[in-house]
DNA sequence: GAGCACTGC
């Protein structure tokens, strides 16, 4: 994947009528004819720039001017300082440009501060932002700046993610992930201190960049068209952005990285796990000793995957001279002490085989890889708006997905790729995945819209619409959760909703607690909800004894679900492991036993602060020593009054128990069944049933279910209401 | 009888 290979890709853009727009752009008369312009890179390893150089607090600043100046060295190696002057007048001279950075080109690091130098020689004001789409990025590229620039985190540099900010009045360059930039929005509607916003890794298009792209857009047509945007992208999905952005320019920057040869299946396989470990046994006998990351759709395969070659491997290096293979699994839902095994160098006659989700596709960097092996397959997540259901699917990934996968192979030296699919197939691939926004659920994003003040949220400057079908959804979800009133103006209600950090059934159940006196539980709950990964998954030898050990500790949630064993394991976690000295140690051990993630609980802490701080302000009239923390106990009223507050929430996740002790959805009538890692899953004698979430796999599954009273759904007061009691009613 | 990946003043 050399830059030649990418020579004639702008062809494939080519056909694509550019969509005409209702608007005029004040920024139009700017825009120079459109051109891609290619910086050649040099030979060098990548690898200097970011390996972690330390500073202490106590660092002078003698000492990181001269560690700034160490660092200039390297920098001035980077193929984008090469071509600083030439990028630097596109910049300046138009509104927004498109900046193509191959991995290693040093954009992210180097661009933000050639724009900070030009705003300190123009004695220019305004500060400029860098988005990210995740905070380990953040936060490590602002360390790094810092060092380059030759000053301490939070001065002229700093970042900003959720629950740690290091910026200052002073701070000039500020990294901060994409949704602390939303959040930002929300409040101060057009980012008056900003006068550079740089939209990193475009090309990954999350939503909450997607959304990014949108707002800005509209700031430059209204309020802010001295606004300067940059958008750097990996890949080439450059056109789009340029178009968007009015043919902004774009530039190429080539990157440094090694070879990757890349080879094909001669014919198609079906059982993928299969054709992974062949693949693997191969390398290990015929190719140099080098690790090998295997990337497989989910949990499932990648168990069974590590499972079969450790049978095999050993057998095998025994038989012949070759590499003992170590194979290791990778993806989130594993517990950290394993996920951190897969970094740890091998050392000896080995080889370490990872196999891994997509987290290792960018999240997660793995040295020492030389072979990849790709699947071609990964889940994803699709939101269906009319059943309100997700469904979780395995597809085949993307060119660019194939692309990046096989690019892992080639950060530190050349590598080989082999894709278990044949060559045929690969082009037929889609270019580009499907944005995230075209298969999510929207009901967040339209509040964020009618909060900043949208009316027309079907014709707002969306960078990607996801379609009428799924606003109108959004829209009728919020009229439900009553943060929008008959007319689709957005209530005080949903104002608050808007604050929060929170999905809207969530900020809404919220709100529902605070009025009725139990929102210090109802906090706990929802902190502990808001961390994934909380409860980790047991490997299916332990998995009986954890279960049980988990069920014994938790006597109201035997009978109620799992919202009230969260707050009955917060409890034992924050209240009773955490009066003695040694806390951590006693947590450490109790979280061991439970398969519980104890930095996840830790997160729940400072979500459950976080929240706190922000009920404080939104509900002013709220006295606090009604609100104390408390325990849960097994008082029925309590726990009564808390799931009703869940219930306004989510009242659309409900079900009705049948006389076969199946479920069936009050909303659509589909039957539901009770995820097995519930706590009542096998508790088969609820009249109802309420759920956060509605998953489709093999088949529909509720999770985080709680006991309801057929009752309840009557009692529940919102919008939705008249909804409900009518298809309750018609389903009796 | 089962769990793609991120993220929030």
């Amino acid at each position: 994947m050399t830059a030649n290979n990418n020579e004639n890709t702008g062809s494939q853009y080519a056909s694509k009528k550019p969509k005409t727009r209702r608007n005029v752009h004040p920024f139009k008369r700017d825009v120079r004819a459109k051109k891609v312009i290619r910086f050649n890179a040099t030979e060098e390893d990548d690898h200097a720039l970011y390996e972690r150089l330390r500073t202490g607090n106590t660092a002078t600043y003698k000492s990181l001017k001269s560690q700034a100046d160490d660092l200039l060295k390297v920098r001035k190696t980077l193929p984008v300082f090469q071509h600083k002057r030439e990028i630097m007048t596109y910049i300046e001279s138009n509104p927004v440009t498109v900046l193509i950075g191959e991995t290693g080109s040093g954009k992210s690091t180097q661009i933000p501060q050639f724009i900070l130098e030009q705003l300190y020689d123009k004695k220019k004001h305004g500060s400029i932002a860098v988005t990210q789409p995740r905070r380990v990025a953040a936060i490590n590229l602002a360390t790094r700046v810092a060092q380059e620039h030759g000053s301490k985190l939070g001065d002229q540099v700093g970042y900003s993610v959720r629950f740690d900010n290091t910026t200052t009045a002073r701070t000039r360059l500020k990294y901060l992930t994409d949704g602390m930039l939303l959040r930002e929005l929300m409040m101060n509607s057009d980012l008056k201190e900003y006068s550079v916003v740089i939209i990193d890794e475009a090309h990954e298009r999350t939503v909450l960049t997607d959304l990014i792209l949108g707002f800005l857009k509209s700031l430059m047509q209204g309020t802010r068209p001295d606004l300067r945007i940059v958008v750097m992208s990996a890949t080439l999905q450059a056109e789009k952005f340029s178009e968007f952005f009015d043919n902004a320019p774009i530039l190429f920057v080539e990157g440094r990285k090694f070879d990757v040869t890349q080879y094909y299946l001669k014919a198609p396989t079906d059982d993928i796990v299969d054709a992974v470990i062949r693949c693997c046994m191969q390398i290990n006998q015929g190719e140099q000793l080098g690790d090998i990351l295997c990337f497989l759709p989910g949990q499932e395969e990648i168990d069974k995957a590590v499972a079969i070659m450790e049978k095999i491997a050993k057998y095998v290096s025994e038989e012949s001279p070759v590499p003992l293979i170590v194979p290791y699994p990778l993806y989130a839902a594993l517990p950290p002490m394993q996920q951190a095994l897969v970094f740890a160098p091998i050392k000896g006659f080995k080889r370490k085989v990872v196999f891994s989700t997509n987290i290792a596709e960018t999240s997660v960097t793995i040295s020492g890889v030389k072979f990849i092996v790709d699947s071609g397959l990964r889940k994803v997540k699709v939101w269906r708006h009319q059943l309100g259901l997700a469904t979780l699917l395995t597809v085949p990934i993307s060119q660019a997905s194939a692309m990046q996968r096989s690019g892992r192979a080639g950060r530190e030296s050349e590598g080989k790729s082999f894709r278990l699919y044949c060559e045929s197939d690969y082009l037929k691939l889609p270019k580009q995945s499907e944005p995230e926004i075209a298969r999510s659920d929207v009901t967040s994003p339209v509040l964020m819209l009618k909060r900043y003040g949208i009316d027309d949220i079907v014709n707002w400057t969306w960078f990607e619409n996801p379609g009428k079908e799924a606003i109108v959804m959004g829209l009728q979800e919020l009229y439900e959760l009553g943060a929008l009133d008959n007319r689709g103006k957005i209530t005080k209600r949903g104002e608050q909703m808007a604050l929060l950090p929170l999905q809207p059934h969530l900020s809404s159940v919220l709100i529902k607690a605070s009025e009725v006196g139990c929102l210090s539980q109802v906090i706990d709950i929802i902190s502990c909800l808001s961390v994934e990964n909380l409860l980790l998954n047991p490997s299916p030898e332990e998995r009986d004894d954890i279960n049980e050990r988990r069920l014994s500790l938790c006597n109201a949630g035997k009978r109620y679900g799992d919202l009230i064993m969260l707050k009955e394991l917060f409890d034992i976690y924050f209240y009773e492991l955490g009066k003695s000295q040694d806390a951590n140690s006693e947590r450490n051990d109790w979280c061991k036993e439970l398969c519980i993630s104890l930095r996840g609980f830790k997160n729940v802490v400072r979500v459950r602060d976080q929240l706190r701080v922000y009920c404080k302000r939104l509900f002013s009239s709220i006295n606090e020593e009604n609100e104390e923390t408390r325990k849960i106990g097994e008082d029925s009223d309590e726990i009564s009054k808390i799931l009703k507050c869940f219930l306004t929430g989510f009242i659309k996740n409900t079900a009705i128990g049948m006389p076969d002790r199946s479920y069936r959805t009050v909303s659509t009538g589909e039957p539901i069944s009770v995820h097995p890692s519930s706590m009542l899953f096998l508790n088969k004698s609820c009249p109802g049933i309420m759920y956060t979430e509605y998953v489709f796999t093999t088949k529909g599954y509720a999770r985080n279910v709680s006991r309801i009273e057929l009752s309840w759904l009557q009692e529940v007061v919102t919008n939705g209401t008249a909804v409900a009691k009518q298809k309750i009613t018609s389903s009796k």
